[in-house]
DNA sequence: GCCAACGTTGGC
DNA sequence: GCCAACGTTGGC
């Protein structure tokens, strides 16, 4: 088993929106980041994921979500109408993956930003480095349970 | 709403 | 293959 943290915009799509869906379980669709869709084909079910909410008030981790199902292509890049349409996907060779994702739990307190970026055991994490885009990053066992400590 | 940081694109 | 221009992310 493996940990992970994805970020959304709450105003797009939260935590609260995951866990109101059928089976509490959505499609995680729109990554357009070769790194981050790369992280996404690692993933195993039953990953455990920090669900992070960015353009926030605060920016922090909001709960817990696990991998449903692995990755599989993104539907969303073949249809034009999508704002994540891309045509140099297409289903013959898709380009970009996307995971289900299942809500596990929310957080009593979110953990923020500001008090990630406190925490020293955390400065290797991508999220609180400085200028980071990552919306699917690793992270190690250790950041996870120093993280869960913090709620 | 601003803008720094960063990834991608495309001309050469 | 370089790199300037451009678009996006995401904190503030």
């Amino acid at each position: 088993m493996h940990y992970w943290l994805m970020k959304s915009e709450p105003d797009v799509f939260g935590i609260d929106d995951l866990a109101a869906r059928p089976g509490q379980t959505e499609h995680w669709d729109g990554v357009r980041n070769y790194q981050a869709r790369n992280f996404m084909r690692e993933m195993k079910t039953g990953d455990r994921v920090f669900f992070y909410h960015s353009n926030a008030q605060p920016p922090g981790i909001v709960g817990i979500v696990e991998v449903a199902r692995e990755a599989y292509p993104d539907f969303t890049a073949w249809e034009p109408e999508s704002k994540y349409f891309d045509p140099k996907s297409t289903p013959d060779n898709p380009r970009w993956f996307m995971v289900d994702v299942r809500f596990v739990r929310k957080f009593e307190h979110i953990v923020t930003l500001d008090e990630l970026r406190a925490n020293p055991k955390l400065t290797d994490m991508p999220l609180v480095r400085r200028g980071n885009r990552l919306s699917v990053m690793p992270v190690t066992a250790e950041q996870w349970q120093w993280i869960l400590k913090m709620e």
